[in-house]
RNA sequence: CGCGGGGUGGAGCAGUCUGGUAGCUCGUCGGGCUCAUAACCCGAAGGUCGUUGGUUCAAAUCCUUCCCCCGCAA
């Protein structure tokens, strides 16, 4: 069971190592311009391997029960599906639920623990599968892989990392399962953490905030959904850009300079911007914006 | 038909409302100045103004067809 990209490298796994009775994914949604039906890549990918697709709107009535039985699994793996998962399906294989979750349990538990982890500023993250059980990532730990963040990389490139990561611990994590090797670690449940989902306010800067802070920020966010502020009404998404102590009043904009970009004043000092994506604009250094527009010194950015 | 913005030399924009010589800040190339420079001065090249049809003496500009990009939304 799953959804977004970062399950396809789980998927290739399993379809290699086991037989895959089916796949279930969330329902196509209306996404981009046009509201198109779009499907999602776990489907996309399923379908292309000639596997069934399951896309139950709810999972906890009796419809997918049938589906269930139909299916009969030894074992569910669930990575990134996006919903929670009632009882009777956690208890129904012979092999129990295990998870693909992109942390080092019982950090982190929840929705995006990788953007969460870079916002966080922490250097350490990584991939741990473990036993489903009623709670929320709060079951027996199998396998874990560490991974080091480093001060630049994106949200992007983290989820690029740790999705093959997750692969690979998947990967390990059935063959011990097969081989009868594999060990159940409880969790410290003392130690753990959240993760909460990603709202639309995430994104929006708050300039009083710290400067790094707010690099932790936009790297995380980066590619999607970037990070953002508003500018005489317009949304800037910020792409790229570095922090530093010169002092300007949080969220006024200071003068320009050529090698480090445009400081906004933040919390502890400024961040300078490189490079964004204005509204309705692809992605541009701000120097080549400039040439166009002008951003008037002390400009209030919310 | 969900709402909205946009497509103008290589980059970023103005000009469109109110039709009348294709403009700005850069970049590129050539030359000059300088111990020197991403600085400064002089000069040059480079544009079917996204596409189709129409209105007009005349269209980047007004009407029309389609394409593409993007923001919101979900």
């Amino acid at each position: 069971m799953g959804t977004p990209d970062f399950g396809l490298g789980c998927l290739d796994v399993l379809y290699e190592k086991t037989e895959v009775a089916g796949v279930v994914s969330q329902p196509d949604r209306q996404k981009g311009r046009g509201h198109k039906l779009m499907p999602t890549p776990v489907k996309a990918r399923a379908e292309a391997l000639g596997i069934p697709v399951f896309q139950p709107e709810r999972i906890k009535g009796g419809e997918f029960l049938e589906t269930l039985k139909k299916l009969n699994p030894e074992l569910i793996v669930v990575v990134a599906y996006g919903k929670i998962l009632p009882e009777y399906i956690l208890d129904y294989p012979k092999y129990g639920c295990i998870n693909v979750h992109a942390s080092l349990l019982p950090k982190l538990r929840g929705a995006a623990p990788i953007q969460r982890s870079i916002m966080n500023g922490d250097t350490m993250t990584g991939v741990t599968t473990m036993m489903m059980d009623k709670g929320l990532d709060t079951g027996d730990m199998l396998i874990k892989s560490e991974i080091e963040i480093t001060d630049t990389m994106t949200g992007g490139e983290l989820f690029d990392k740790l999705s093959e990561i997750g692969a690979e611990v998947l990967s390990e994590t059935i063959d011990r399962l097969k081989d009868g090797s594999l060990q159940r670690i409880p969790q410290n449940h003392d130690e753990f953490t959240y993760a909460p989902m990603l709202g639309k306010e995430t994104a929006h800067i708050k300039w009083e905030d710290s400067g790094k802070n707010i690099y932790n920020l936009v790297r995380a966010l980066n590619p999607v959904p970037l990070a953002f502020t508003v500018m005489d009404g317009k949304i800037f998404k910020i792409t790229e850009c570095s922090y530093s102590e010169k002092p300007l009043p949080a969220g006024a904009v200071g003068k320009y300079e050529k090698n480090l970009g445009l400081p906004i004043g933040c919390g502890d000092g400024s961040v300078y911007i490189r490079k964004f994506k204005p509204q309705g604009k692809g992605e541009m250094s701000v120097d080549d914006y400039l040439r166009g527009h002008t951003i008037p010194e002390n400009t209030i950015c919310e």
